[in-house]
DNA sequence: TATTTTATTGAATACGTATTCAATAATTTG
DNA sequence: CAAATTATTGAATACGTATTCAATAAAATA
């Protein structure tokens, strides 16, 4: 028997080509050039076709083609006849070939990689924001490397891996990139889109909730509802969530009159939220409602709230932003605003996808709209 | 000027090469050489070094060197002169280089990518999962495609693309692999650790909690507390973790007599945890204590054993596992059991990395212990 | 049937890097 | 100073694929 042979040794392209070789049910490999037979059994020491990690070069070999032709059946499959397909596709099913991503990429200049870079990923809105983006990209062929960081801005040092991995695209999330980092992407032509963020000194496009407008709607339900003394949480204020939350907030109050506002600096964290409630309501007891950057800085204020002893809403109403699961659980009820999570994906996506196929294309800006979710967090009138 | 030339262009390797090209303060290039001038000036239309991705070929004429000695600087750094080094370096960040990491990983077969399979990243304990494995593994240079999956058993189209990106280990959280998806790894040398799960078919290594240990201490308790009528809420029977968590609690509670027990299916989520407990409860009034398989689980168990209107932990005291961060805020105040997760996720980096240095190494089966967390939930005695 | 068009194919090459190998330069040793 | 090491270097090559180009085979047209 041919694999009674134990010399172990690599394959390498033979000069003389067989014009056939078979492979029987077994997988072992039969034919007419023994030469052949006796090194691809060599390699598989009695395992069949295990532990060996075949290249197109192999595969057409077993298939009795030239490379080239594995090559077409394998990519476009143009241009190849049936015979010739068949043979192919059943010799590559057979041994499992696996063509390589990173020599595909070296020709094609496609990588078929997107970078997501986040933050905050343990906040179960951007738990959401990854497992979305994942399903939207993976059916399109993309897959992503993933990014964590703990700066708001991101740093060169951070993202120079996406670059030399030649992602076709990179999605911020909850953070924006240092001018640096905008430039080593710009330079190499990778487009970058900001995820629930927006930077005025940047040329790169963003998808975001409309914060101010929001803002505005929330801070006249607040109103209708006859609050006096307002407080706003915010995270840091050079974000631009902060920043327009606040201020489509803090216009609203004005307009309406209202003095008494105080605002409070969290961190965009359940800790942050309970920190600066405890803060803000020893020195302003009279309080009456809060307006939180985000779901899980109101879920933080909540607690600290009722820490105090303090009643929701009766003594004070909370209010907060993006509508994540937890502000649905049976203790929290929050009142909040939801925002097209979703949509602002898909959106996202879709600017990926047009900057890969015309990387000319023009910085787009997305304002999408969300709605009010009312719980119970925010008292009915008084 | 040199830069009113506009024919663009790209750049070849000339025949003959310049002995020396510098590059002024401006960032233009200037030498002896004119026709690699003329070259990189076209390219640049004005931009300095902007939008041009430039070779190690690229800096090696910019630098007036080889190709091998800007490869020699920017890897290794081995057997190259102090002056030819500090030239490369200096034209290399002048213009930005980045090496290619697919050219770069065709060679070393090293391609610095470890893939991770994520289910229910939306469970906090599995998005610190992942935050803290980014955080190991950046640092040594290591990065992460991200696989998101909703099965239990993750089949082989879902991660054909980690074998063809070459990843040089693999993570699997919170699922097993199907036998078809491990026979995939396997062929390609590239080794697997269950994280959180253990399947006893299998060849991959392991990491998780000693669940039936911890399991029966947690019942120890539970009796020491003088509850009578137990019942436990689990994931899917064929989860390792629910198994064992299951065995070791049912065990103890045989040994001491325990008739009233009470199985019910969830299925590791807040919602699963809601819905059996709900059914539990309408069923067996008499229940004085849930043992739920992890925190989420067991919110969810709270949230409805509250809707319901039964109080925690007087008439019914609730167990978790996991020790997440919702379980410590206000409303819950979870007993429960914490994993050691930063020790699980070293351990865990270090099999990957054991497995990339030797590829031959024996499997591993690493179980862990963790230690209880008492809040709240579990009432004091009766 | 002769001629043109189209389909199919393989050899050669390119992608961008690391590495081998041989040649040369620099240094050390005697 | 001569000989033997050692350090430094560039040319050539390999990695595994997609694609170009030219050649051949097959089909369609006259």
């Amino acid at each position: 028997m041919l694999n009674s042979c134990t010399t172990a040794g690599s394959i390498k392209k033979m000069s003389t080509r067989p014009n056939d070789v078979n492979c029987n049910s077994e997988g072992i490999v039969t034919g007419s050039v023994k030469i052949i037979i006796f090194e691809y059994v060599v390699i598989m020491k009695g395992k069949k076709f295990d532990k060996k990690q075949y290249t197109s070069e192999d595969i057409a070999v077993l298939a009795g083609v030239s490379q080239a032709t594995v090559s077409r059946v394998l990519s476009g499959g143009a241009n190849v006849s049936e015979k010739k397909r068949k043979k192919v596709l059943e010799v590559a099913a057979k041994f499992n070939y696996q063509p390589n991503a990173h020599a595909r990429s070296l020709i094609t200049k496609k990588t078929g990689i997107i970078g997501i870079v986040m933050r905050n990923i343990r906040d179960p809105f951007y738990s959401a924001v990854l497992e979305i983006f994942y399903n939207r990209l993976a059916p399109l062929g993309y897959h992503l490397i993933f990014i964590n960081s703990e700066n708001e801005i991101i740093q060169e040092h951070e993202i120079v891996k996406l670059v030399q991995y030649n992602v076709q695209g990179v999605i911020v999330s909850d953070a924006v990139l240092s001018p640096e980092a905008e430039r080593q992407f710009e330079r190499n032509d990778i487009s970058v889109v900001l995820f629930n963020r927006y930077e005025k000194n940047s040329k790169c496009s963003a998808v975001f909730c409309d914060n101010y407008l929001a803002a505005k709607q929330i801070a006249l339900y607040l109103l209708k509802m006859k609050h006096n003394s307002f407080a706003f949480i915010g995270g840091s204020l050079n974000t631009s969530i902060t920043k327009d939350r606040l201020k489509g907030f803090e216009e609203v109050l004005k307009e309406n009159g209202i003095t008494k506002f105080i605002v409070q600096t969290g961190n965009y964290t359940y800790e942050g939220g309970f920190k600066a409630t405890q803060e803000l309501l020893t020195e302003h007891r009279d309080i009456d409602c809060i307006f939180c950057v985000n779901d899980i800085t109101a879920i933080g204020a909540i607690d600290a709230i009722s820490t105090i002893g303090l009643k929701i809403p009766d003594d004070v109403s909370v209010f907060g932003f993006d509508n994540i699961r937890p502000s649905g659980w049976a203790p929290y009820q929050l009142t909040t605003w939801e925002q097209p999570l979703e949509d602002m994906v898909t959106s996202t996506v879709n600017i990926v996808l047009e900057n890969i196929n015309n990387p000319s294309a023009d910085r787009k800006i997305l304002r999408m709209n969300g709605q009010m979710i009312v719980r119970k967090t925010v008292r009915s009138k008084k």
